[in-house]
DNA sequence: GATTATTTTGAAAGCGCTTGCAGAACCTAC
DNA sequence: GTAGGTTCTGCAAGCGCTTTCAAAATAATC
């Protein structure tokens, strides 16, 4: 009745406009290479897996017609039949600061490097949104999640990875079908506050980030222990806490200052409240290092080019990205994953001189 | 003979460590929903897609077992059936740089929202990589690919979207399933240019990108249509290029400084290189804004937190990026693609005093 | 050369969902 | 009531690949 009749053309009003497009290039099928080189499919599939052992003279007449055809096993036939599918979730909390773009530039490298695919949402730190994504991904069917730096209880980390290879980072966590990359955060921070009492400074002053995140944790703690082995007190009321953006490390300073605190060095716990914290001390017409030395953590591609550029900790996010993306290709595959990150470096360059006895 | 007989167990050593993973909860299947229903498959589906009327007691039926069952359908089985894939790929040139992460961030957030999925890659600024990042996702059958600020030649780009959706940004071009989001960027390079104009510069400096970028050449562009409207000459040694990075700007102000130009305002084609150029008057001795007034474009998170905080183009990354995922959406769905950003606007800060005359 | 152990292969049954087709059920109108 | 129209709904055939299972081909053994 809906033959292609022209004339009956007003009754398809129902139809929706949608056609199927056949681009004839894309279409070739495992199917198809199979008849080309006169074997069966299950022969093809198995020399493309290596499943199984195949006669020499098959495989090349294979390999031949997957040239010649130019075909690409259809990676979504592929998930469906193997059960699992060859993306891997990527939960990042916020995607427009630099630190986690790189971190996740170097994870998408190594996966598809793998074979794999980053499929990409974002948590905004909070842990409602973070959930809502990890639900996303799992709907749709991902093979793995890497979590950079979650906001979620370790309990709830664990339950999940029950259903699905979980890999962490920036925590410290341990348990079946996942994987914590270790990058602990407390000798970064201890080189940072070494540094500054190296150079004769007394009293730092320490802007931290939010104290229920466990690497904002790690961070105090390099502090305190830097403190602790010279026999220095902990001076709480030269402790102030920012949450990782230029504004929280602004307000931070603004704090100290307004509170009379007197310093002679500051060390924030990350690059972006070293912004904040510098641009406060300018308004107070504070002068960065003459006055007040500033040591970052993280060395953004940014912190070697503001003024004064930034001494700050160093590490490398590359390898991190790199050693998360491993960990996770080695849960999905069943191997034992490792994972190694070298060891931080400080990057001394202008926000910070000796203070002169 | 390979059935469960538990001491013929050591017969099956060729077979692979790997064990189907039959997690009970996710295995809901449509099938389920259907039987739990008392109605067919092919009715579970149609409600679910809406395509078809189905009686009202069956309907509320199949709803109530698909939450009972807590269903949700899977997508890879679904892309399969339907020939298409619900991801769509965004190719974005470094990620590491915080305006593509937030308009990263956007698209994500737009796709997600229409239940589409972002398959992230990234292309370096090089043809090469686009090309290899592209190709990946077209291996991955994804239903469209969004270009955000893409190397490639019109042709190629053109060739492409006869076989997958295309959405650009940042750069003009019409064609058949393709769709360019058009933010050019002349008229917010003309703002920063003639607020500076505004203010009494005369000798305005100019540092822009790649000459072959389009988006470079539009904020070029911006800049002579300001000084021609006021009927000033251009002045070639007064310009010169970066690669839009802070090195870059680091290296394009060293060099203007070297050959001794003299001006009173610099307008940088972008934030980052605003940032090298700064550092670089500062290693001279050179104070902004006292001495050189600067101007960026893009208003980067930090812009308004370096020192001092930097007066600069701002337009809604946010839009840009909604705009193309929608456009994306609309192609996909064979609907006329619209979108539309807001004109950009100058943030004024600190970087920039008027030339007392 | 017959028999048995091995290795290769193909047929076929899925994976979970969509969809064309045609029969079933339900309405109108005569 | 019954013919003629509509509106639901189920059947069954895929989508492109993997993976049993068992038959076929080859190699090994006596």
């Amino acid at each position: 009745m809906f033959r292609q009749d022209g004339f009956h053309a007003e009754m398809a009003k129902t139809e929706p406009p949608r056609r199927r497009t056949r681009s004839p290039g894309a279409a070739v099928t495992l199917e198809m290479v199979a008849r080309e080189a006169g074997v069966s499919p299950s022969t093809v599939s198995r020399i493309l897996n290596g499943t199984a052992r195949v006669r020499d003279a098959k495989t090349v007449a294979v390999r031949a017609a997957i040239s010649r055809l130019k075909f690409t096993p259809n990676p979504v036939a592929r998930s469906l039949a193997r059960g699992k599918s060859a993306e891997v979730g990527v939960v990042i909390q916020s995607i427009d600061s630099p630190f986690y773009g790189e971190a996740l530039a170097a994870i998408e490298k190594a996966l598809i490097r793998a074979g794999y695919s980053a499929l990409f949402v974002s948590g905004h730190w909070r842990e409602s949104d973070e959930r809502k994504s990890i639900e996303h991904l799992i709907s749709r069917r991902v093979g793995g999640i890497i979590l950079v730096t979650s906001c979620l209880a370790d309990e709830e980390l664990l339950r999940l990875a029950r259903t699905t290879p979980l890999v962490l980072t920036g925590r410290r966590l341990a348990g079946p079908n996942l994987y914590a990359v270790d990058v602990d955060s407390t000798p970064g921070a201890r080189l940072a506050t070494d540094y500054l009492l190296d150079q004769g400074h007394r009293r730092i002053a320490f802007i931290g980030g939010s104290r229920d995140h466990p690497d904002a944790r790690q961070r105090l703690a390099g502090y305190r222990a830097a403190l602790a082995a010279r026999r220095l007190p902990l001076q709480p009321r030269l402790m102030t806490d920012g949450d990782y953006s230029e504004a929280g490390g602004f307000q931070a300073m603004t704090r100290l200052l307004e509170q009379g605190q007197k310093f002679t060095a500051v060390f924030a716990a990350n690059d972006q409240m070293a912004y904040g914290a510098m641009l406060a001390l300018h308004r107070r017409g504070l002068k960065v290092p003459q006055d007040v030395s500033v040591v970052g953590f993280d060395d953004l591609p940014t912190s070697s080019y503001i003024v004064p550029p930034l001494t700050t900790v160093h590490r490398s996010i590359n390898e991190l990205g790199d050693a998360a993306a491993e960990a996770m290709i080695d849960l999905i595959e069943q191997l034992p994953p490792v994972a190694k990150v070298s060891a931080p470096t400080l990057a001394i360059r202008d926000s910070t001189r000796p203070l002169r006895a």
